[in-house]
DNA sequence: AATAAATACGGGTTTTTTCCCCTTGCCTGT
DNA sequence: ACAGGCAAGGGGAAAAAACCCGTATTTATT
């Protein structure tokens, strides 16, 4: 998916939002059951919301793992193939990201419905190139849920509501946030432990000088002035994790 | 609590999980299901929850809140107060470990058990000390689940097992672990920032020498070498939080 | 063919951090 | 009453981080 396509997305889900086009439910016509995938690392959290979504009406649980990994293997012998895959962003094993983009590959007829505990701008653009259909924070309440979940199941899109993603300041986000290169990331990753630069230049086989080039990119792409800035912010936009 | 009793604590915890001691179940002899309250700040967690809780045999889901203050506020106008108290560690408003320290001393016959994502020593060691009688990671499954909440329930204690937290390396750490003052956890919320010390030092009426004392001091009780290795291992020690 | 962006490197400067050494007073628990 | 921890302060020096000035090559996109 090209950055246009994404903002292509975005828009349409925009005008969606705006006319408060509502889909009549269509499911259930059949009296199938709409079948769903469930990832995320906590254990409980996917027992209980499996429970939860067997509770409504046209849905039933018939995958679950605790992470990436997991979910392929799970997914290579589950027949058929679930509808909807509800899967978290951060996970051990394989992010959210990566296995989506391979599920889209592999499994196109999986819708993929993110869940993050994160409004990040970054991580909701990631997420959606990287194929996902809708991106929900856990804080959505049940009813949103299962609205979401027959929206995607129908139209193949959700949008939320005021409540959950500003899609309007992800679109503002999307024309300006700056790429972060996959050397810079391995940069942060050394950055973000108790080494200093000539240590990371060590280790990254670069001189000192190269080193504090890609601090300084860094420094201008994450808008901080101090290493500490850098990581933490690193952190907050999930090209890290503390470990 | 005193730091001798939370160690006794653990030590009455261990002997129980070397004996094998199972209690019989010795609830429901009433008839009576036994009332539970579910606070965590991803409230599509509690309500997936309550799902699981009222599927177990003897309990059922009277009080849900988001956060530590609602919890208390809830609380306050349930009656009668609920037997258990599940709640998560890290949430906003007010955490679990002063939700709990409150509950201890206004609703004593709430048990506590803590509900959290973490591993983490000095965490585990604060939320026994303010009261809670059970911890449990959330990755436990919903049996064990169901059993630790039958434990604390009729013994007011539960340990978990092998699975869940290591006792052994706890007692250990609560030996050696060094505390931290308030004032340096004041220091290392600022610390966590895009500030110079020069900065915090001004922040905090302090001069730059009294800072870089507690840095220094900071440095010898997390064990590190750098600025950023101090945040990331008070991150992890949920001192501060990033955001 | 040209522009842009990513990658890599060099010298020099200033500021910040880190690391030693040290004193004083205040409060709390034993 | 006194030991130990805490808050507050300090001098001087070395190391690291941050901020300037640049250059060159490759790769992708237009």
């Amino acid at each position: 998916m090209t950055e246009f396509a994404v903002i292509t997305h975005l828009f349409v889900s925009m005008v969606f939002l705006e006319r408060n086009v509502h889909s009549a439910n269509l499911v259930n016509l059949t009296g199938m059951k709409i079948t769903v995938g469930i990832t995320d690392d906590q254990s409980l959290f996917v027992k209980s919301l499996t429970l939860l979504i067997n509770s409504f009406e046209h849905f039933t649980v018939v995958l679950q793992a605790t992470n990436g990994e997991q979910l392929l293997e799970e997914l290579a012998k589950t027949e058929p193939k679930p509808d909807l895959l509800l899967m978290d962003v951060n996970m051990p094993e394989k992010d959210g990201i990566e296995a989506a983009r391979i599920i889209r590959d592999l499994y196109p007829q999986c819708k993929i419905v993110a869940l993050s505990v994160r409004d990040d701008d970054t991580t909701v653009i990631n997420m959606f190139k990287s194929g996902c259909s809708a991106y929900l924070l856990k804080d959505v309440n049940p009813d949103e849920l299962e609205r979401a979940l027959n929206e995607v199941y129908t139209t193949g899109l959700y949008n939320g509501d005021a409540s959950n993603i500003n899609y309007r300041r992800l679109l503002k986000s999307v024309e300006t946030a700056p790429q972060i290169t996959d050397r810079e990331k391995e940069f942060l990753l050394l950055a973000g432990s108790d080494l200093t630069y000539k240590q990371i230049a060590t280790r990254m086989h670069l001189s000192p000088r190269t080193i504090d080039g890609y601090r300084e990119a860094l420094f201008e792409k994450l808008n901080v002035q101090s290493r500490v800035g850098m990581i933490l912010e690193a952190v907050r936009r999930q090209l890290i994790s503390i470990n």
